[in-house]
DNA sequence: CCTTAACTTCACAAATTTCTGAAAGAAGCG
DNA sequence: CGCTTCTTTCAGAAATTTGTGAAGTTAAGG
């Protein structure tokens, strides 16, 4: 006597278990990725809701955990552009969203982190001498960060044809 | 004989303090990017050595660690392969080394990760069922994953090509 | 064989990170 | 205006991670 297709009052009821699972597993891949334990949960649980969108306290609910611990991982995935916030109109309620465009970027190509570590070569090559060992092999590191910054923009422009093609739109 | 080098003061004599900002800088950089400290400042120093090489007492001493510290956090770069190990033939000494080519692809595409999200995306898809919205998204969500990857190993490619020209071989 | 140099493993202390409850801060609604 | 509902901030307890010294392992060289 599970309580498996329970509460078929409201919509279609999904398996939570199911849910869970997917969540935690793929949260868990997150983590070992480096990403925060929390921030990984969020985000999974938002990649596996029906919508693309909870509130904080469906969140909140869902994964066991305090609303302080939401906001602190709302905030991180904010920042990083893989979720956006929105208002209920006329509530107190936030949603919480992923854009199944955006946050692809976000997750691979990195691109401010790419470009802090190409100020630090940058910084090296001067330092250390352009015509040094060293040096050559900084700019050279360099360079391939410049070429795959330029190479990933295409490919998501790639990527957009491609999808549009396989999945309509 | 020690090869102090320290004698030469014009020119291309290497400023140690020039080339641990510059080491200390990125390895920061690495860190903030989720990689260890260890491991990252190693890289580091790696990467701004002369020849691309350096023991493990040389290690030790320039990032003023403990052997068993530079211990770990080569065991971690070789695992990932941004770094190999060889015997220095005719003594218990080991060098290791950035291999300029290999490095890029552990840091920039980090194959194994993208396949074990790959799988959990995989799973999800089948316990949420395709045909559900969430199971939608976890399909596309996968889609894509598949098309970088594919995409990955052709840019590695490109840049070979356009290595060889700019930078000669 | 035995010595010794070089690297690795292990247990633990210290530092850092993570998550929570409590309280404070916004914002709709009566 | 206050009441109420939701979110954020903050201090601190708990868990995790990190780096070390010390002991252990491997292999070169006599």
């Amino acid at each position: 006597m599970t309580e498996s297709g329970s509460g078929t009052e409201s919509g279609s009821a999904r398996d939570p278990e199911a849910v869970s699972r997917f969540v935690e597993r793929f949260a868990a891949q997150l983590v070992e990725a480096g990403m925060q334990r929390m921030p990984s949960r969020v985000f999974a649980a938002l990649l596996a809701s029906d919508t693309g969108t909870l509130t904080s306290a469906e969140l909140s609910e869902q994964l066991q955990i305090s609303p302080a611990a939401v906001s602190g991982a709302v905030r991180y995935l904010a920042q990083v552009h893989m979720v956006s916030r929105e208002r209920e109109p006329g509530s107190r309620r936030e949603r919480y969203r992923v854009h199944s465009d955006q946050w692809y970027e976000a997750l691979t190509s990195r691109e401010a982190i790419i470009k802090r570590w190409e100020d630090a070569l940058r910084e090296g090559v001067a330092s250390l001498g352009a015509d040094t060992p060293s040096g050559r092999r900084l700019a050279q590191t360099l360079a391939f960060f410049e070429f795959i910054e330029q190479d990933v923009a295409l490919m998501m422009e790639r990527w957009r044809v491609y999808r549009e093609e396989r999945f309509g739109d």
